[in-house]
DNA sequence: TTGAAAGCGCTAACAG
DNA sequence: CTGTTAGCGCTTTCAA
C-alpha cells in the first residue's frame, strides 16, 4: 500500500501537503491539487484505515454478535445489517456466539478492545437462561453503545428492536379459531428462550378465551428427535385439527407429518409456522407462516446503532424499544 | 478505554515501563512488574487493537466474502470460518456479495485499505457469468492473499478448496441405476455456475454409459416459481422414477411433488439432492443427501489462509488445490 | 532497572 | 499557498 510519505517523496512536498491536497482542502494550489491527485490515482491510494481509526478514534465498525447463523431468521437480519451498515460507509465484524454465554462474553471482550464503534446483537440462549447480564453492563459503561434486537435482555438500558411476540401468535390462533378449529396445538422448541415463552403465553391467551376450544402444547428439546416427537404427538392426538408452530422447523414437519397420515391440508388440519418464507414454498401445500421482517428489523437496529454513535453526546439519547409487528401470509396449508 | 499512558502517569513511571511490565519483560524489576499489572487489572486494561495493528502493521483480521448468507451451506462455511479463526485470534469481517461483480470488487476494494490481513471468498454469480478475474488479481498484487472456496475463478492464482462436484453426481446417479431406476431427472437451479455445470456432466456421464437408462435435465431460473416447475415437469414425465438435484432446495421440492402425486418414496421414485442435513429432516421420509462437509471446508480455507499469513516470505508458498470429497448420506427416500 | 525517543500513517493546528 | 509539528496508542531501540 502506498502512503502519504511516499506520494509527498516522489513530488517533492510535505506529507501534510498531500493529505490537504486529498482532502480537497483550499489551502492548497490548484496545479498542486492535480499533480498530487493524479499521482495518489497512479498508485491507487487509498488511506490506510488503521491510521485513521486511531487518529479518529472511532473504527466505523460495528460488532455484530449473533446466536446462531444457521437460523435462518437471524441470518436475514444480519443480511439486513450488513446491507444497511455498508450503506452508511460501516463495515461489521461477526461473532458467533453459538448460543454460549462465556463466548458471547468472548467476542464481546475481543472487540471491546477498539476494534469496534459499538455492537449489535442477539442475547444466547445460555444467556437469557441464566439471566446473565454484567457482560453487557461491562461494555455499555466502557461507553460502546449496544443494540440488541429479537432476543433481547430486558433489565438491561440500551436501544432494543423486537417482535410482538405475543400478539403473533395470539392472533394466530384467532384466525385457527375463526376456521372453527376446535383442538389446536402449539408446538416449540425454543421454549428456553424469553421469546418462546410469550408466544405460548400469546397462544394460552387466545385459547383461554374461547370455553369450547381445546389446546395443546408440544415442548420439543435440542437434542429431541423433532420428527419422531412430532409423528408420535398426532398419532396420540388425532383430533388436533390446527397447529401453531413458535419456530421455524416444526410446523413444517407437522405439516409433512399430518400429510404422510392421509390428512387432507387444510381441509383436515390446518397448520402455520414462524418460518420463512424459502422453506415455506417448499411445503405443498405451502405452509401459511407468521413473518418476523428480518429485513426491517436489520435495518431499524442498524439505524438505531449508527444514530446513537453520530449523536456526539450520547448520553442525552433516550432509549428506545421499536417493535416491528409481525404479519400473517396466509398460504396454502389453511382455509 | 484505559491508555497506557493513563497508567504510567498514576503509577509515576514511564509509559515504556508499563509497556515492558506488561509485556513481561525482564528488563523491569519484579516489584514494578506487580505494580503494574494490579492497576491494569484493576482498570481492565486492553491494549488497543488499532495502536497495535498500525505498529505492526498486520490486522488479524480476515476479510470473507460471501454471495449469499442465506445459502445454508455458505452460512455453514461462514460458521467454520468464524469458528476456526477465533481460535487462531483471528477476526471476521464479512460482506454479503449478494452475487453482484460491483459488490463484490466494492467489498474487496473498501476492505483493501489496511482493513484486513487477507481474503477468504466464495466467487459471486455474476463474477463466474462474466468471467471476471481483474479484481482478485489487482488484490493479490497488493500483496493480499486470497483463498476461494466452492466457487472459484480457476484462472486466479491463489489458494483454493473445492468439493468433488463430478464425481458426487456421477456416484449419486450410478447409485441410482444401482436401484434400477430407468428414468432418472437431474434438477438444478445452479446452472449458470461452473459447479452446477459440473455437477450435470458428473450425472450426464453416469447416464451416458448406461445405453438403458434415460436421463432428463430441468433447469430452473432464480425467478421461476421452483415447485410450479416441478410439479409440471413430474406431471409430463410420468415415467420418472429417480431424481437428482443439484441445489439445496429442488429436491426437497421434488419430493414434496411425488407424495403429493400419490407416489410411494422410495418404492415408487427415489430422490436425493445437495440439501443440508437440518432441511432433508424436515422431510417424510427423509431426503438421502449429498453432503458438502461445509464444517472441513471452511476449516481448511481458514488454515490455507493463516498459514500464508503466517508465512513471512509468501511468495515461496506454492498455491494448492483442496479438494474436500462429498459423502453420500443414505436415508429414507431411496431404496 | 528505567526512561527517552522514534515511528507506524494520518490529520490538523499553527507558523511561515 | 506550503511546511512544521504534535499527537492518536503502542512497541522497541538505544541511552542513562
Amino acid at each position: 500500500m502506498v502512503t502519504l510519505k511516499q506520494l509527498a517523496k516522489e513530488l517533492n512536498v510535505s506529507i501534510s501537503t498531500v493529505s490537504k491536497a486529498l482532502n480537497n482542502s483550499d489551502e492548497i494550489g490548484e496545479e498542486t491539487v492535480k499533480r498530487v491527485k493524479e499521482l495518489a490515482a497512479l498508485y491507487n491510494y487509498k488511506p490506510n484505515k488503521v491510521a485513521l481509526s486511531l487518529k479518529q478514534n472511532k473504527t466505523k465498525t460495528i460488532g455484530v454478535i449473533i446466536p446462531n447463523i444457521l437460523n435462518h431468521f437471524l441470518a436475514k437480519v444480519l443480511f439486513a445489517i450488513e446491507r444497511e451498515a455498508t450503506e452508511y460507509g460501516y463495515n461489521i465484524i461477526t461473532c458467533i456466539s453459538n448460543e454460549s454465554l462465556e463466548k458471547e462474553i468472548k467476542s464481546l471482550q475481543l472487540l471491546a478492545n477498539g476494534s469496534v464503534d459499538g455492537f449489535i446483537l442477539a442475547v444466547s440462549k445460555e444467556t437469557q437462561m441464566k439471566n446473565e447480564t454484567a457482560h453487557f453492563n461491562k461494555i455499555i459503561n466502557q461507553g460502546l453503545p449496544i443494540v440488541m434486537f429479537d432476543r433481547v435482555a430486558n433489565d438491561v438500558l440500551c436501544d432494543k428492536v423486537i417482535v410482538d411476540d405475543f400478539d403473533a401468535t395470539y392472533n394466530a390462533a384467532k384466525m385457527l379459531i375463526g376456521e372453527k378449529r376446535k383442538h389446536i396445538a402449539f408446538m416449540s422448541t425454543i421454549d428456553d428462550l424469553s421469546l418462546g415463552k410469550l408466544r405460548e403465553k400469546g397462544f394460552l391467551k387466545a385459547i383461554d378465551e374461547e370455553p369450547r376450544i381445546t389446546g395443546y402444547v408440544l415442548k420439543l428439546a435440542e437434542k429431541d428427535d423433532e420428527q419422531k416427537k412430532i409423528m408420535k404427538f398426532l398419532k396420540d392426538n388425532k383430533m388436533i385439527d390446527g397447529v401453531i408452530s413458535a419456530d421455524s422447523s416444526s410446523g413444517v414437519i407437522a405439516l409433512n407429518t399430518a400429510l404422510s397420515y392421509g390428512l387432507k391440508v387444510p381441509k383436515d388440519i390446518s397448520v402455520m409456522g414462524f418460518t420463512s418464507l424459502t422453506i415455506a414454498n417448499h411445503c405443498i401445500p405451502r405452509l401459511t407462516t407468521i413473518r418476523q421482517h428480518a429485513n426491517d428489523i436489520g435495518a431499524c437496529v442498524t439505524k438505531l446503532l449508527l444514530n446513537r454513535l453520530q449523536h456526539k453526546s450520547s448520553e442525552e439519547l433516550e432509549f428506545s424499544t421499536k417493535i416491528i409487528k409481525t404479519s400473517l401470509v396466509k398460504s396454502d396449508s389453511t382455509l
